[in-house]
DNA sequence: ACGATCCATCGATGATTGTCGATGGATTGC
DNA sequence: GCAATCCATCGACAATCATCGATGGATCGT
């Protein structure tokens, strides 16, 4: 545990510096954050996450309480994240997880979902 | 690993299920990312997360590039989300992580920072 | 060849968000 | 008391976003 100390009184006018943190990562992980900030999307990636096979997007149209146009650009914004990966199967299109999650995303969505 | 099942053609106009999604899981869960979906935020936990301190608002307001105000409205949103606690102490204002943080969102900012 | 189905894209619209300047309350040093 | 500092709130504005209807390309069954 951090030792708790009490915030003194300081001089006025003067702000001392913070902790180093990386610029790009801040940048990078708002962006992964960003593209699971929504409801819908998070049912997708817990769906495909829980189904560990890949899904039809109808089934998320016909699932889901949104317009078809919704869905596809929901699940666009996944794919556009590198979440997931789509593959065309005659008139259908199945997602599924990226195969090149990193491991940390993995657990990420581990913490998340399970 | 789950099995690799290829897509099969299905019958048309017939879509089947999904796996069960907690409506309340994603909608609570998208709020919290939501909170951290921007780089001045995550910055700003993850001082706080690395200096294991109370940090005085003004030392961001100096630190990062941008306004007062921009700078108490991104900390009003995260603790809005419960992420953050603060303190007022004479004429400044510290801020600490939320003592009350369920240990999965610990686990979570663990993954995501360190 | 034709019609039906699936799906991505386009254009539009209302809602949310990030940002700032201005203002005012609170606190402290003089 | 007065001036200075810190900080939250307000109002405004531009940018982004979630959503939908319409459209068109692609594929398949007949």
């Amino acid at each position: 545990m951090a030792v708790k100390e009490l915030p003194i009184l300081r001089e006025r006018g003067v702000c001392c510096g913070l902790p180093d943190v990386d610029e790009e990562w801040a940048e990078q992980t708002s962006a992964l954050m960003k593209a699971l900030a929504d409801p819908t999307r998070l049912t997708m990636i817990a769906s495909l996450w829980k189904a560990k096979a890949p899904i039809c997007i109808c089934d998320f149209t016909a699932g889901l309480d949104l317009s078809q146009p919704t869905i596809s650009h929901h699940m666009s914004k996944l794919k556009e994240a590198g979440l997931v990966e789509s593959e065309k199967r005659g008139i259908w299109v199945y997602y599924r997880l990226a195969g090149d999650l990193g491991p940390a995303t993995r657990q990420l969505l581990n913490r998340l979902i399970a």
